[in-house]
DNA sequence: CAAGATTAAATTGTGTGCGATTTATTTGTA
DNA sequence: TACAAATAAATCGCACACAATTTAATCTTG
């Protein structure tokens, strides 16, 4: 059977290849990108999950839990251990809202909000890693964004 | 600060939020992915590394832990515990080779070979999950494996 | 051939990730 | 106002993922 798509002709089993081709790049990408965070977030004494959390909360202080979750798509289960982790190390503080005590605030210590200046060099280093020109990079994350999308609406 | 690269202007910190952006955006969509997986393969009972290293083995049988690890990109301290749960579901068998002591030799039993045919799907459910066209497919898988391949040259 | 170096897996410890469930609080409604 | 439903976190169990180390076998070299 073939399939005739913009200008591609298809088997269906190169298709399915192609499916299985896909799915481990990005697999096996994500896997390299973290062990170059690794690398780069070692001296921050945080992980790259760790990492995105601190981001979003210097982009804006005093989300709850499931705020957090849903800009990373991270469950509770997943966020509660990494903050009480976090907290541990004394770079943000948890503390049931007061309106509603299901909810719990998180915000950022002194600690936390200085930790950010020393996170600023993390960003360039990533990108020389990659090597790879910026019109390629703005379209690849674009391409992933789409894919992202689209798995997560089931 | 000002870059000029292919035709786009770029003040310094819009690329290391790109950065950002491209990282989480590799990161979320390898989140999303695994779940669509974890659900098409329920039924296979096993999960999505676990039918990374049934693809390997049924493309060429009785590799060694570290053959296996090579293409996945993985450790013996990943795979052996993941091959030993492979083991327990008679999908596979664990073998010191007799020419090499040190190595072992995973090689399919019948049932593990015959999880194919139900694995068969599973490739064009993934495909119709994403909704995307082939040619992007295409270029999106070779991106990340350059991607991949410069972050893990180091 | 013996001893140190190298190699292949396995082990240990830590940190994600998530489904399923539990606990505590709030909301909706009869 | 009671009480069931809904919501927010937390907890539990399981499976990666990997750095660091250990164990066992093989190789190297004097």
């Amino acid at each position: 059977m073939l399939i005739y798509e913009h200008g591609v002709v298809f088997v269906v089993n190169e298709l399915l290849k192609l499916d299985n081709q896909l799915c481990f790049a990005l697999y096996s990408a994500n896997l390299a990108l973290n062990q170059r965070y690794r690398e780069l977030l070692a001296p921050l004494n945080i992980t790259y999950p760790q990492y995105l959390v601190m981001l979003v909360l210097w982009e804006k202080d005093q989300l709850t839990v499931s705020e957090i979750g849903k800009k990373l798509f991270l469950e509770s289960s997943t966020l509660t251990p990494l903050l009480k982790r976090l907290e541990v190390q004394h770079l943000l503080q948890r503390r049931r809202s007061s309106q509603d005590e299901r909810q719990v605030l998180i915000h950022l210590t002194e600690q936390g909000k200085a930790l950010q200046q020393q996170a600023e060099q993390i960003p360039e280093a990533v990108l020389s890693a990659t090597e790879c020109d910026i019109e390629q990079l703005i379209e690849l994350k674009q391409s992933l964004n789409d894919l992202r999308n689209q798995l997560n609406q089931k």
